[in-house]
DNA sequence: ACACTCTATGTAAACGTTTGCATAAAGGCA
DNA sequence: TGCCTTTATGCAAACGTTTACATAGAGTGT
């Protein structure tokens, strides 16, 4: 026989029925005060624990939220973190969490996995440039899912996020306002990533509109890290005739390139200027101290769970676009070209 | 009727029995392979989704562990997920993850929440000196439990952790070794965590041991962050005889006590010596590069979640005491001082 | 006293699995 | 052929909740 508490022994206990239990627990104004008072005595001295597997079971629904990141390693992923547990914190609901390194094998898995558990929602950061698949099949399923830290274009699917595009662009244009003409580019991997593509277009459109020919050779791809940054810039700085300024379009590439600068003589920003791109923490604290374009990851984050705790509690599925505003924040990693 | 595809719609789709769906899928070995393929046939045919919440009821277990953090925007926590993750994968375990915030009333709530959802086995990121109630309800609720980072004296709870009193010892030592005299300690909240009260502990039997008198007013304690240690720096800077080396027990103390020296006019390593604690990847990628202790904590990550897993399938609840090595990582912000 | 409405509680059927036990079919051996 | 073992499957009871519906009792207005 079970030595376990559950709701049936709590009701013995009480001599009320099982139902008047979940009902003390689930709508407490339901039951009589004097009832529920004794309840609750019960639950508290027997240790009662509340079963939800059973709950989610008997709903057909969970109070966990999905959320789907590409790296944790990303300072990013940790505001969106903290803002979301923020939000759900006094909701009871729980935060499931799944890293998919950029691999779609991964990602594929992880979400069948949230399917199987049946999370109420999903909330993804980032948006692969050649996920239709999986938009049909989160589509299919039916769950409210949220992509944050990107602007999409696609009008099926809800994002919380911000103008990569015209961030990038307007990083770009500062530069060109400070004088500059041979601007170097550090990028992401842009062929997999559409938040990362669109800040390449952003750069491209400020040289266009400045009558800068792009030019291919001072741009790199590679894939997001320090170290990354680093050998970039090496090679951009290399060059017979390097460029005079840098966007690199992520806060740690412009940290590597900071640093390659430093170790081969140039100085930031006398000899060589450079802008980042997410103010992610320590760009402040930075040497020198980082300008960059600073993206609102908290209250995407936040913005992004408010909505999608509405659409569960309302049983709805709305789609939703919200773009924040991006700011430029100027420290002293750039300057004006003589 | 629910036209949700269930183990009953597929078995009566193939012809066969509840009880051999879910066997083709739990021990296919068990079924005879025509059946076997015809039933994942159905399966895949008609998008059949396991319902984990009623297979967790059932078996009484469920295949998600617990994850506790202090601060989701501490880099080590990154590793901690990737390391767990990676580990998980395969196996279809999923993560739940808790920021505690440093604030036990939250971890409390963020513990009964996992116990209600009957999480496997947890993983705890450090461990508060004050816990000896949550160790109670750990240990009577008897599922595994595992804290990493951290070195634990109590025998009844298992880590795998490293030796924060002889890492920060052997980082004092180092800056003994330089000839410093004047020593500095910056560092996280120590009375409400074990493991930085650790690093205190070793900080002054390094000091001790070389016949330096600790001197508390050289001596900060700060809650973590990139701006505090850049206050506390300030501080120690601003007094009539500064220190001339700093022990930052945490990269990112470390990182903004390098910013407040630079605006302060100071030079790293030549005015004052910083030495870090972790790390974390900027600390490389600093000016100067940072010197610090390694802590290992993928690995750790890495190791816990095998045990923890080991656990889970075996069905023990053993302790276990993994203690791993830190290094010294020596680059160019500590100098000998003359 | 009656009919009516409310409120608090109980009854019991779900929810979709797992798994011990029973059984039928097949194979091996004398 | 009959008996025994093995293997593959089915049956049905659990797992611990939720919730629509039923019901009993109290209150209200006539």
């Amino acid at each position: 026989m079970s030595n376990h508490t559950d709701m049936k022994k709590i009701a013995d206990i009480v001599g009320v029925s099982i139902a008047t239990v979940s009902r003390t627990i689930n709508s407490p104004e339901s039951v009589r005060p004097l009832t529920r008072k004794k309840v609750l005595r019960a639950i508290e001295d027997h240790q009662y624990i509340y079963n939800s597997s059973a709950a989610d079971l008997s709903r057909k629904k969970t109070t966990v939220i999905g959320v789907l990141i590409p790296d944790a390693q990303m300072p990013m992923f940790g505001s969106a973190l903290v803002a979301i547990q923020d939000n759900l914190q006094e909701k009871n609901y729980s935060i499931m969490v799944g890293n998919t390194k950029y691999n779609s094998n991964i990602e594929v898995k992880l979400l069948k996995q949230f399917q199987q558990r049946n999370v109420a929602g999903i909330i993804k950061t980032g948006f692969d440039a050649t996920q239709s698949t999986l938009e049909k099949s989160i589509k299919e399923w039916g769950i409210p899912c949220i992509v944050i830290f990107e602007k999409l274009q696609n009008p099926n699917i809800s994002y919380v996020g911000f103008d990569n595009y015209k961030a990038a662009f307007s990083a770009t244009q500062y530069l060109i306002e400070l004088g500059h003409k041979r601007i170097g580019l550090i990028v992401g991997p842009y062929t997999k990533q559409m938040r990362i593509r669109k800040r390449v277009e952003g750069y491209k459109a400020a040289l266009e509109e400045s009558n800068i020919k792009f030019n291919p050779e001072i741009s790199i791809e590679t894939n997001v890290g320090l170290l990354e940054g680093k050998n970039a810039m090496s090679r951009l700085l290399s060059l017979p005739e390097p460029p005079t300024a840098i966007f690199a379009a992520a806060d740690r590439l412009a940290i590597g390139a900071l640093r390659a600068a430093t170790e081969m003589g140039f100085c930031v920003p006398e000899d060589v200027s450079i802008i980042g791109y997410g103010d992610i923490d320590v760009a402040a604290f930075c040497n020198p101290p980082l300008t960059t374009v600073r993206t609102p990851n908290y209250s995407c984050a936040r913005k992004a769970t408010e909505l999608i705790i509405g659409q569960i509690e309302n049983n709805t599925n709305t789609i939703f676009h919200y773009c924040m505003e991006t700011s430029l924040i100027i420290r002293d990693s750039c300057i004006q070209y003589k």
